[in-house]
DNA sequence: CCCCTTGTTGAACGCACGATCAACTAGCGC
DNA sequence: GCGCTAGTTGATCGTGCGTTCAACAAGGGG
């Protein structure tokens, strides 16, 4: 198999096994079982496991966020769009995403590496909510001042209530609760 | 050494190296070291080392709810009783027991014995909260429907925050924007 | 047709993990 | 002072980790 393919091959296989299992589970032996391949080769495309880690994590979080984005944009208006994009974080079987966040900012406290690459893709996220906050500013929807600070804080409740849904401790509704607190921030 | 110092002393080198380090460094032989003993013995008193980490999980988080809402009820009223949560929880420096949490959930979404003590610490925290919220209803302070989730919208909140300060992701000011979110949600 | 490049492998190293168990030893009762 | 109980230890087992490297095999260029 031609270098590429190979490369491509591996890639895939890790990511496919981090949805399953989250990074943590990420060695050179699963990655290779799961690729079907000599655990020696896996190390051969990756030298350092820490930064394969890390380049897939940045894979399945920058998928998911142009997912999630993507289908806010299909709506209209700020508060359409914030809707959708709490409702779809947090959708039930989202389980893998989130044990793949959680797991990269606990192990992000002692690999500098990671948690680079952590706040990196948290940063897109902020810039991707904030732009939509801004377009609804521009449209009058909502004043600038009180618009301030909503997509730090739709980040934090939900990473909060998706890290509790990790071990099935949650409320009924949670995106209603969710949406009815953004709703009173933003009035 | 009699068993019950003994016991006492292992117990305590596991929960000053959880505090340092997190959970996952928890194992048979940093905790032997930390205490001055043979791995042999903290095995001998702790048979199994799953059931232990939830042991010092449960120890630690237990310590801080009590600590953080004996300061809440120093205060006089509903909202500077939250105030006072929000401020000690989000305040720069618990990032020893934040680990402790965000380690808890991540490895918990794997080890049910782990995810059961989670469970049980977080019922207690919604429970501490309903309380003093409970009390802000009886005194006329809010009315029972805007106090609905406020005890859940605050775990998420700070939850979702502190996880983002293990890498060092966090806005100015975060107590301040918690703050004036729970304001907005109580009225 | 042979050789040589290149993708691939098996084996090994050193380390760390939880768990187990026979052997040691200190101190108390007799 | 002797012996037994009970706390403690060292050694070892099986497993899994990242990393390294000599050796294998296949396929195309000369």
């Amino acid at each position: 198999m031609s270098p590429e393919l190979r490369e491509k091959a591996i890639r895939e296989a890790a990511i496919a096994l981090a949805h399953e299992s989250g990074i943590a589970q990420l060695t050179v032996r699963t990655i290779a079982a799961r690729a079907g391949v000599a655990p020696a080769l896996v190390a051969h495309y990756r030298p350092s496991m820490d930064a394969f880690v890390a380049e897939v994590f940045g894979a399945i979080v920058a998928a998911e966020r142009d997912e999630v984005m993507a289908a806010a944009r299909m709506a209209e208006g700020l508060r359409p769009r914030i809707a959708s994009i709490v409702g779809t974080l947090l959708d039930d079987g989202r389980d893998d995403v989130t044990l793949v966040w959680v797991q990269a900012w606990a192990a992000g406290a002692r690999n500098e590496e990671l948690a680079a690459r952590v706040r990196h893709e948290m940063d897109a996220w902020q810039h991707a909510l904030d732009a939509i906050v801004a377009e609804g500013v521009r449209a009058g929807e909502i004043t600038a001042e009180r618009a301030d600070g909503a997509a730090w804080l739709l980040l934090a409740m939900v990473d909060g209530m998706n890290a509790h849904s990790l071990v099935k401790w949650a409320p009924e509704d949670r995106a209603g609760l969710a949406r009815r607190a953004l709703a009173a921030v933003l009035g």
